[in-house]
DNA sequence: AATGAATGAGAATTCATTCAT
DNA sequence: TATGAATGAATTCTCATTCAT
């Protein structure tokens, strides 16, 4: 809401102009790294300004609040990626086993490995307290991908090759659990506590395949 | 050491004593559902002192300071829930499906439903500033209770009632849902966002049924 | 004013009411010790409570407020000294050198010695937070004893042992090392910080005697 | 590292510029004054930061704490004295005898005359509640100042001006008394009691009179 | 635009004092 | 009397935000 440089054409003036188009980007570049850490209240705005090279005052050229950056973290790198998976699923063909094979697990690997993975684990810290987070999140995050995720089983359960179940429980039994690897990665995950560690890219794959046999209508080999 | 001690009758004693016995766990639970809602370093301890019930001064006669307060609130949920699961299991007998099916569901559906299911947002949200907390939850959650389900895989495996899997990945399949579940519910879920809605206890049996379906040897009615 | 417990006969009863009577000097002897080692502001009054073995609420059964025990602190332990050195200067016989000597040393020595020099520190910290301190000292303390060493000297210049000088400013280079003293041997020569040191009953005696030596009418062998 | 630095024309820079370089400063004025004054416990933080001008939170910007500020008070004052006095010493020639007169005199005058003197008073009130200031003082202040006095007075005994005594309680002869004149301005003499009324001056003068003739080898007229 | 010094509301913690037992 | 749990005013220190330069 308060900036809105889409530096889409790259202004391609000088250094110095280039750095000032890239400003908001790399505040947010900042924030979403600080939040995702510590959390919104024990961020401080002069860590946000130093790790993105400005100063404190600086911030708040582009930025008229500290709550004003939270909101634009999350907007800002939740939109492009579903928008990105939406238009994966419209390119798709083939079977809905494999369909949902190939697209569930390329779009997590790399959700997961990008810093977008952070904003799951900080919508999950701070919805209750900004409750604006929550709505923004179901309408642009939770329903469009339940819906995507959903009409693909449901073409599983209408060719035939899948059981008929129920679409809502098995959405969230292929999403809770790679939504929580997200959240895990920027939490337990971060820390030096051994113990879960395990290639999330085999688990990615050996879940998805796994609830694809609990769906499938006849034996896999 | 001086006078002799008065509470001669009943070791209950007076309604003062009574208070002091019960004023640490009131306010853990103050506490816990404070830090759940806001976060730790959002909650006042001033407002954990109300909603206890006593002046802001009092909370210190108990716990040392904020953060101490952290410490216990997470040792103490935690450490009865997790010594309640063990115990179950080892009493349990009958087929690795069936205690499977019977164990995880009780227990899952009983944890999300108290305030233990709080802690697990809790921590998601905490560690990285609280590294003891990591440790703590490792040692004590994490470890000993994939230990508990991948030894339950195991025996089926063993007994031939499962195909032959990654243990250590399945374990995740199976719980990381649950923990996004608990996480969820004092997150978006306690947002009056619709959307994610959905029978917990519903979906807790159903996402063991389409696990276990996807774990069996032989194909299932 | 508060305490008026002159534990004059000692009342004989049982240890428990010969407890009672002792209470408020014990309170007192508690209180000076750490007004002098920490000063008032930073002395909790549950330590002065502690230290005389009861209770923080016992303390206000006593005393009715922290600075209450101070004005008592100060007033008791001063007075009684003060009047012992009256009573001995009364006594006493000789030439005013052979006398000054005797006294003065004694008196310093004794004085230093138990807790009445904690006094000198506690006057000299605390004065300027508490005026009627001040009134106190100077109509009970400085003035007395600034009269009784006065007349000495000019007893010996009338007799003529002592060159005709400032009698005022001779008190003063008496006095002020000697109080000196006193407030070091709760400050700096409290710590382990060597350098300082030496025998204080050497220094009393070298330096009455440089001073007599001083005032002199006629040289010394 | 990003702007080159501005303050090309002259460093002394804008008022803003010139603001800042003398804030610490302002501030070691202050809380000199007030821990002085009340001692360090007693005096408020929003105290020192209203008498320097500035709110609350500036004094933070210059000193991480208000014990921080302590330490920089004591040893900042004293320093100066200090060096101030062994380049004299180091500048005088004559007797033992004028020499002493002349360098005591003058810089005790001036000493007591400065902020420096309630530095003294704040020592003896602070150090048992901060070893530290004990070593530094030590150090700094009561080591070197014993023994620039007695060099000066084994010189006169080498000479043949003064008897053979015990330098170091000679020392403490010379000294105390005239700490103790400090350490009395800024307690009992700064309030309004009467009493101990005299001039300074004319003490210092008398005193280093007084403890000369005591140590003439020869008698004076 | 950019800076960073200054501000002051706000939060954690302490401690003298009270009072029910 | 004696106790010690409870209180809440007071104090230190922090940090989001402003603004002169």
């Amino acid at each position: 809401m308060t900036a809105t440089t889409p530096d889409a054409p790259t202004p391609a003036g000088s250094s110095h102009q280039r750095r000032k188009a890239e400003r908001p980007s790399e505040l947010l570049d900042a924030a979403l790294q600080l939040f995702v850490e510590k959390g919104f209240a024990a961020t401080k705005t002069e860590d946000i300004a130093r790790l993105a090279g400005v100063s404190k005052g600086t911030l708040y050229l582009y930025y008229t609040s500290k709550e004003d950056l939270l909101r634009e973290v999350i907007s800002q790198r939740v939109s492009t990626r579903i928008a990105d998976g939406m238009a994966r699923a419209a390119a798709h063909e083939g079977s809905a086993t494999e369909l949902m094979r190939t697209l569930l697990v390329d779009w997590w690997t790399q959700t997961l490995e990008s810093d977008a993975s952070g904003v799951f684990k900080l919508v999950v810290s701070e919805v209750r307290n900004f409750p604006e987070i929550g709505a923004l999140w179901t309408d642009e995050v939770a329903l469009p991908g339940s819906q995507l995720i959903g009409s693909m089983i449901q073409r599983g359960i209408d060719s035939g090759e899948f059981r008929p179940v129920d679409v809502h429980c098995v959405v969230h039994s292929i999403v809770l659990p790679l939504v929580m690897l997200c959240v895990h990665r920027h939490s337990l995950g971060a820390c030096d506590c051994p113990g879960m560690s395990m290639e999330p890219q085999d688990f990615i794959r050996a879940h998805i395949d796994l609830v694809l046999r609990g769906l499938a209508a006849h034996p896999q080999p």
